[in-house]
DNA sequence: GTCTATAACTCGATAGAC
DNA sequence: GTCTATCGAGTTATAGAC
């Protein structure tokens, strides 16, 4: 294999430069970061960016597409599961919160960068197998027609609860700043979300 | 007055500027706009943007605040009135989807920015009387106290409708690759959330 | 592979004619 | 007020020594 979508080594050049591009495009996005910033951030000059990665641009690419095809599966793998319903609602809501919560910047780098450059992403970055939402559409169906939940879309549904886990993340600051929050209390009400969103669209789904 | 935040009269030079910076700043935010793209969009020339707003710094600054100042009251009028708890939510939902669907790139540009440059806009940008949910908050907890509503915490409610509400235009594109939309079915997905939303709440609100 | 030096380019800003 | 022409700072990219 010539060329990988991650540079495999750790601590090799190649893997420190590719670290340091990571942080820096997921904060800033792709006009944001500067060449000269990733480097500082690596330890090493500009000229050794261009050695490894051609271009902004390919090393861009590169950092985008290990971010969406981290990102893509996690949806899918809970989605697609063969768990009751009850059951996989309280595990994506709980491993979603817990897995943003660690890469706090990764969805408003995704979701702004898909807006600035769509033709791009679903070109040549998204990765070809996106999980589709069949398996719980089929089972929420189910569920209903068995009595057991409320009558909804599921379609929306899915919507709202990702929405739920996802936005306040991208808000932060804006939530932080409402509320008039700390730092640690901004990080103990992200915290309560699991349970809280858990809690409401269970009550939710009550028949 | 010397210097209004949006200027007056109509068709003026000035009017164009800033509705074409408008434009462009709102879709690609500070470091994706360019002035050239910005006079092009104006039918005039760059010189003239820096006659009117002196830097490319100014002319963001007036963009922004007049964004803001338009948002900002939009949350707060509907959540400080003295309506009854479920109409509010009832009209809150449908105005704020509404209003949104006509702006579609404005919580983008505001959320994506503010993660940016956060000092920047606590600081200079945001209106000084922005809306505090007092009134809301004392609402929810009279209701709960008196049985009409599921025991519920008032800020991750808000959190909750608010996410719900403005979610799905963030990851509008996300959302119509995933289902396989075109943009007439997105639209009427987007449509139908004012209802689906409002059940979805009050359901889970149900005592 | 890694560095220094510098070329080539983009873009915000200004000068000056009309 | 509006334009053309150009400058100069900041950035990406390359050349060439080690």
């Amino acid at each position: 294999m010539a060329k990988k979508d991650t540079p495999s080594t750790p601590d090799s050049t190649e893997q420190k430069i590719f670290d340091a591009a990571h942080e820096v495009f997921v904060q800033k996005g792709m006009d944001g970061a500067k060449m000269q910033e990733i480097a500082d951030k690596a330890g090493i000059n500009k000229a050794l960016l261009h050695y490894y990665y051609r271009s902004k641009e390919k090393l861009y690419e590169a950092v985008a597409k290990a971010v969406l095809s981290r990102a893509a599966p996690l949806v899918g793998n809970l989605i697609e599961s063969d768990r009751p319903l009850e059951e996989k609602i309280r595990h994506f809501i709980e491993f979603y919160i817990t897995t943003i919560s660690k890469n706090p910047f990764i969805p408003l780098f995704i979701l702004s960068e898909i807006n600035k450059h769509p033709d791009h992403f679903f070109e040549q970055i998204l990765p070809k197998d996106l999980p589709k939402p069949q398996v719980f559409i089929r089972q929420v169906e189910e569920e209903i027609a068995a009595g057991r939940i409320r009558a909804v879309n599921p379609y929306h549904l899915a919507v709202n609860v990702i929405a739920m886990c996802v936005f306040p993340f991208i808000a932060r600051p804006m939530i932080r700043f409402a509320m008039g929050l700390n730092s640690a209390e901004l990080k103990s009400f992200l915290e309560e979300r699991k349970t809280q969103v858990t809690e409401f669209v269970l009550a939710s789904l009550r028949p």
